[in-house]
DNA sequence: GCATATAGTGTATTTAGTACACTATAGGTT
DNA sequence: AACCTATAGTGTACTAAATACACTATATGC
């Protein structure tokens, strides 16, 4: 390679970056968070959140950094998926991606059905909600990291309790239910699942009901995050 | 950083390696292939067989290229583990290592149960087993990629049938049946495992006996691969 | 007060998991 | 030749979990 700059090295150097999947759920089906390219390569195409790890900051703080600077959020749910290093996947020059993938609980932005506009981040980059199954073209192999991302969570919602990630603190029951089937792509019944979801106790019943238009009020309920780590503790796991 | 070195870079770059767990299998335990490293830091102290990253391969081809060296062996299975980022992982600056575990058919390898010397690879390093229950002081976070990739390997013999690559091609159930036992700490039901074994329909039962000594000799089977690939494409999925 | 839309509930059937004990067959021993 | 020993190999009854399935409850709007 080149010799601009000042940090030099007796062999040549992969960058690094990380990219994110952001996971959202809109009224009825799943959603990723998408930037659009203000530079070449891939001008104008839409990419995942990710940037070049610093030197200073490790994996999850470089993560940290990108979501808060992309979504104005904190605390975000997220973890990591799985390293990608192919030869050709950045024309600039060899590049590794430690691919991430989050979880927001949507009902914190302003989300709309097509993918509404969701913040004016740095450098004026449009931000904004794809539904996964209508993807525009994607920059670098960002189509191959949803994909696996997809494949992850679909996966892990059947062991782990991570979907309430996704929903606001109090949700229904029937919310809940619904977003599994966005997920999982197919229908569940009704008694069946809030049997199964209510034997993991991990669920408070809130003395709360949402009024939600013409029809019988629905029950509330947050999860319990730490009747979930003393499961864990105890190693009962989960299954859906 | 500094200015030695041909390949200069605007920003500072970590440094990127691969690291494998290569887990074998002795007469009762499983174990770890260790690198003794001969040079500073952690000079003498037991290690991963591992490496840089170079520009020209990809990770695939780095990991392979590293088994290959360590172990003289071709066509090992391995699969990608998690990447490990942390700050301080390495005292001569920030490095990133991708880790990968591999099984190796042991019954290749000249093994003993005290772990007996594998090879005289490049640069004279010993090359050997440890059991996975007293392994020695180690370099770098090596004990936790140990750690993580035992976890993912008992893990993952619940649903996939990737404990056949610990075992040569052609094996007996009661071999099959003392791996799963040694991975998952516990004893198991002879005919149960047998009847749950067999009803996943990815093994061949031979016409062919092994003779071990003064008792009943017992029928060998072998891996069916392509059955395999065809369940996993019809979404059938495998538990023990 | 009636229509409508969603919330909420229990039981019977099927399937999968678990627990459990004896016979078969080789070599070695007397 | 008879028997001892060590491992291979087999079936069934019981228990727990998954599934299939239909009606009542309660709010709003007309």
């Amino acid at each position: 390679m080149g010799h601009s700059g000042a940090f030099c090295y007796p062999y040549a150097r992969p960058a690094v970056t990380v990219d994110c999947v952001v996971f959202g759920l809109s009224e009825d089906r799943l959603q990723v968070l998408l930037v659009q390219r203000d530079e070449e390569p891939f001008l104008q195409h839409w990419g995942l959140p990710g940037g070049f790890v610093r030197i200073e900051e490790d994996l999850e703080e470089s993560v940290r950094r990108e979501l808060e600077s992309k979504t104005r959020c904190k605390n975000i749910y997220f973890e990591q998926l799985y390293t990608f290093g192919a030869l050709d996947r950045d024309p600039r020059g060899r590049t590794i991606s430690i691919a991430y993938f989050a979880l927001v609980n949507s009902a914190s932005y302003p989300i709309d059905d097509v993918g509404g506009e969701l913040s004016q981040s740095s450098g004026h980059k449009q931000v904004r909600w794809h539904g996964v199954d209508t993807l525009p073209q994607l920059a670098f192999d960002h189509g191959k990291l949803i994909a696996c991302a997809l494949e992850r969570l679909r996966s892990k919602i059947m062991y782990r309790p991570i979907g309430f990630e996704l929903l606001p603190s109090r949700f229904t029951l029937s919310r809940l239910q619904k977003l599994y089937e966005i997920l999982l792509g197919r229908e569940l019944d009704k008694r069946n699942f809030r049997k199964k979801i209510l034997s993991m106790g991990v669920l408070d019943g809130l003395e709360a009901w949402e009024q939600n238009g013409a029809q019988r009020p629905a029950q509330l309920y947050r999860f319990n995050q730490s009747k979930y780590q003393q499961k864990l503790k105890q190693g009962d796991f989960f299954e859906v």
